[in-house]
RNA sequence: GGGCCAGUAGAUCAGUUGGGAGAUCGCAUCGCUUGCACCGAUGAGGCCUCGGGUUCAAGUCCCGACUGGUCCA
């Protein structure tokens, strides 16, 4: 791929009209572009020998100067500014965050789907990358410039066929240039251009990275080629993905020892100060700037590339361990707290799957930094500092300030409390003297989330060493990657293959309430796929069930079982193959009742949304959803289980929309507008592709885009049942919802339940519950009297006068037909073997399907009563068995009891010897 | 999204190859001691999470559900 681009490909007027000069960079091979001819190496940090902007001032722009520095540059030379998108990345199934600020256009900008909001444009996209390739969360804090949560500044250009007014390499370079010359006071020859090739998601182009100062400032990307059968071609689209990294900006015209102390400096400090922590400044500037050459991309294990630090700082390892490691901790302790914060104002809750997983996994880095270095400080501050200082940009984060404390204080108790059950378990262990061994600590360290510093700890407390390998980690990874390997079943879908794209007009917007249309057939696929003009057919889409019905034509009635979109096109599919075609005139009826149950069940659901917001808190937000005639579901965000008082809080609160009779309203709006006017809150099922957005609001209480068929009014619900909750896993609860007849259906059910309950006790339900309750502790006493009274007869009937016995071999012996069951017997038998010295009781009972044996010795006596028992089963068709005193058997064959009887002397002389 | 672990007395947990449900703390009563995690004795307290299955017999084995914990992508 290499020798696609040539030097024309990224000759730029720039670079002509300035007199840059084309050279190869002898240590990366590289070609660059300077205006400094006798210029060496390109630049790049590792080719020039480090961070140079360090302990250097330029610009010296804070974080929020320099967006606006970006920001007004850009708006200035024609682009339009808009709104970043939450971090948290609803509209994208294939990512939990939002990772880069070309995220925000993917897949339907790019795929051409839908327009982008204005071109060019720019937009300060908070993103968040908690590990994968770009950064090693254990590497926040030891390599100066890296953060789980970042700005990326995206300016970008859009170029098809269709969509003009976007720009190119030219002008994108002319801008990068003016920008770092006369906004960031870069001299023109301390600037070079490295050529490079980007390439991502099956896509690449040419790339021009700005190189200044020994530190990639910009990468100018240009997403141009892709591929289409292994062929390489021009993209339909050619977008310009430029992401100013504005953190790194900042720091850069700051030149502060990291990039924590440019774009935090009040956390960082705050934590210095309450640490008594002073790190040499010149030491620290050291430092960074060899941490800055650390490439972590390509080493997984940075220990040894840190220990040739240490030589070059002149100490040993362990010194500088000691002497930065709390520096180091405080670096990452901040931007963990940056990223929680900007995260859980987005929406994001800590949990034990998908992206919160990481979130889980930052906070309890935070604590185990800080109980690794013994540092002191308050997470309430800390979190304060960070939340204030994105604020200033991102207003939204300290709206959510309760929430992010809430979270936060959960989450900590939760960690706590495993910490606590660690602590146990690993104390009962040493107490059993268990070894600890490599799957002891992955086990302990994987089903219980103790690590093996945690055990190491806990064990020394103890006076005992515990060996931790290394190289634990990656054992255990290669360990599990044997572990897994499990294939998933491909899902089967429908393909149909459209000659061309149809636009089926909608009709079910226009009158949610119509159940029969006309239209015209407009094509007909595999004699079983209808396309019309029109249609009242709901294809299935945002969680919304596709309408059933019927098509006729020339007094023929197709059954419609299927409906779907693909593109704008909706396909009807027909039970079986019709006659139908192309221009013929149809009739349509949908299956209307079942229509309104399902639009019940939709707007109920909007309205339970909200409901569950003003019950359980602002964090909470749509985490999916699925609308039938028959019942609703709705998955929220919330970090606890929703109980059965906030249950039917939200109940009470629905229903009082429902009885207040509010009015829907559904207008299609320009995406732009609706986001300026409602802000992302309107994307809780997902975002919806298109320019135009259907909004559904209920009035003064939910909006949202929405894709499917709403009520005009909220009384059409009629009733809204929530049924149950259920937490489907941390930080999300699946509420079950009910609306309409299946609502009544189940309220009709439950009562039911109570009359068949309460005519069993032949009582009112309102006394059921007392009632039942009385019978429950009756039951329990009853059960210990039994027991007792049991015992009693035990001793009773088997009292030295009344036990007839006979002895055999010596041996007593007595034998006894009785009644109750194998417990009772129990108890009966080493009751009644009491009465020997030497001899044994067998005793016989029976219930309406077996025959129950139960056999007992004295304690001085050898007769292997097991064998007698289990001898005896086996007559019965069963088996026995029990352990020296005592044996327990029987059998299913209730006729060959007699048999049994008649055998049990032979049997027992056999054995007693 | 994929795994793994756990659910037994109010709490923390034992419970062997399937065969009489236990310990410690807490609680109650009594004794000793006039007070603080003292000591002794006695006792109460269990749908062994739930539902199926296998078996003469299930806390224990198998399947499913529910609840909680935890790890990885």
């Amino acid at each position: 791929m290499k020798e696609r681009f040539t030097k024309e490909n990224y000759e730029v007027n720039l670079f002509k009209e300035k007199g840059f000069t084309r050279k190869q960079c002898p240590k990366c091979k590289h070609n660059f572009w300077t205006l400094v001819p006798d210029q060496e190496d390109c630049g790049d940090t590792r080719c020039s020998g480090g961070y140079k902007f360090i302990d250097k001032k330029g610009k010296n722009m804070d974080f929020d100067q320099t967006l606006k520095s970006l920001t007004d540059f850009f708006v200035k030379n024609g682009h339009t500014a808009i709104k970043d998108y939450p971090v948290v990345s609803r509209w994208r199934a294939d990512m939990d965050f939002t990772i880069a600020s070309i995220a925000d256009f993917q897949p339907w900008v790019l795929e051409g789907i839908i327009d982008p909001p204005a071109n060019p444009l720019i937009v300060p996209q908070m993103c968040i990358r908690t590990g994968g390739e770009f950064s090693d969360i254990d590497n926040i804090g030891k390599t100066a410039r890296h953060l789980t949560s970042f700005v990326m500044f995206g300016q970008h250009s859009f170029n098809s066929e269709r969509l003009t007014g976007g720009y190119w390499m030219d002008r994108c370079l002319d801008l990068n240039f003016q920008y770092l010359t006369e906004e960031l006071g870069l001299k023109p020859e301390e600037i070079s251009y490295v050529e490079g090739i980007w390439a991502g998601g099956g896509n690449f182009g040419p790339n021009l990275e700005a190189m200044a100062y020994g530190v990639e400032v910009v990468n100018n990307v240009f997403i141009e080629y892709g591929f289409d059968n292994g062929n390489v071609k021009k993209l339909d689209m050619q977008v310009i993905d430029v992401g100013w990294g504005l953190d790194r900006v900042s720091w850069f015209s700051q030149g502060t020892p990291s990039i924590y102390e440019a774009i935090f400096p009040k956390a960082i400090s705050y934590l210095q100060n309450e640490n008594d922590y002073k790190p040499d400044h010149e030491l620290l500037v050291d430092y960074n700037i060899l941490a800055g050459l650390l490439a972590v991309e390509e080493v997984k294990d940075l220990r040894e590339e840190r220990k040739l630090m240490a030589q070059k700082l002149g100490m040993t390892y362990g010194e500088m361990l000691k002497v930065l490691g709390p520096q180091e901790a405080i670096y990452a302790i901040a931007d963990h707290a940056r990223t929680l914060s900007m995260t859980i104002a987005d929406g994001a809750i800590p949990s034990n799957v998908g992206g919160g997983y990481n979130l889980r996994v930052l906070l309890r880095r935070i604590e185990s930094l800080r109980s690794l270095y013994n540092l002191q400080f308050s997470i309430e501050k800390l979190f304060d500092l960070q939340i204030d200082q994105l604020s200033v940009s991102y207003p939204r984060v300290k709206e959510h300030r309760d929430d992010i404390f809430k979270i936060i204080d959960i989450e900590l108790k939760r960690y706590e409390e495993t910490k606590k059950s660690g602590k146990r378990l690993v104390g009962q262990l040493i107490q059993k003297k268990e070894d600890f061994d490599f799957k002891t600590l992955v086990d302990l360290y994987q089903n219980n989330g103790i690590n093996p510093l945690m055990v190491k700890e806990l064990a020394k407390e103890n006076n005992l060493e515990v060996e931790v390998p290394d190289d634990f980690y990656i054992k255990m990874e290669k360990h599990f990657a044997k572990q897994k390997a499990k294939q998933k079943e491909a899902k089967e879908e429908i393909t149909v293959v459209l000659d061309k794209e149809y636009i089926t007009r909608t009709l079910f917007y226009e009158d949610v309430y119509q159940t029969k249309f006309n239209a015209t057939v407009e094509s007909v696929l595999d004699g079983e796929y209808l396309i019309l003009d029109q249609t009242l057919f709901y294809p299935t889409g945002g969680g919304q069930i596709h309408d059933i019905g019927t098509i006729s034509a020339n007094g023929n009635e197709y059954q419609v079982v299927d409906v779907f979109k693909k593109g704008s096109t909706i396909l009807h599919k027909i039970k079986e193959k019709c006659e139908l075609k192309k221009g013929q005139s149809v009739n349509g009826e949908i299956d209307g009742k079942r229509r309104m149950d399902i639009m019940r069940h939709h707007t109920a659901v909007h309205v339970v949304n909200n409901a569950a917001r003003v019950v359980l808190g602002d964090h909470v937000w749509q985490a999916g959803a699925d609308k039938t005639e028959h019942k609703a579901r709705l998955d929220i965000t919330h970090y606890n289980s929703v109980n059965f008082e906030e249950l039917q809080k939200m109940e009470y609160l629905a229903n009082q929309v429902v009885f207040e009779n509010r009015p829907v309203s559904k207008v299609d709006l320009d995406r732009d507008e609706a986001e300026r006017s409602y802000g992302f809150q309107i994307y809780q099922g997902g975002v919806v592709p298109g320019k135009t957005l259907h909004i559904v609001s209920i009035n003064q209480w939910d909006i949202e885009a929405c894709g499917g068929t709403h009520l005009d009014q909220t009384s059409d619900i009629g009733i809204i049942k929530l049924v149950g909750s259920e937490r489907i896993q941390d930080g999300i609860v699946r509420l079950e919802i009910l609306a309409g007849n299946p609502a009544l259906k189940f309220v009709q059910q439950q009562e039911n339940i109570l009359k068949e309950s309460s005519s069993i006790l032949s009582i009112e339900p309102k006394i059921l519950p007392k009632t039942v309750n009385r019978f429950f502790k009756e039951w329990k006493e009853q059960k210990k009297e039994i027991e007792n009274l049991n015992k009693r007869i035990a001793e009773l009937q088997f009292s030295p006068a009344q036990v007839k016995t006979k002895k055999i071999n010596g041996v007593d012996v007595l034998v006894q037909e009785t009644t109750g069951n194998q417990k009772e017997l129990i108890v009966q038998a080493t009751q009644a073997v009491k009465n020997f010295e030497n001899g044994i009781s067998i005793l016989i009972s029976s219930d309406e399907n077996k025959v129950i044996l139960v056999g007992a010795r004295s304690q001085k006596s050898q007769v292997d009563i097991v064998s007698i028992v289990k001898e005896l089963s086996e007559i019965v068709g069963g088996s026995g068995g029990g352990k020296g005193e005592l044996a327990i058997g029987g059998g299913p064959q209730k006729d060959k009891l007699s048999n049994l009887l008649s055998n049990i002397v032979k049997i027992i002389e056999s054995n007693v010897k």
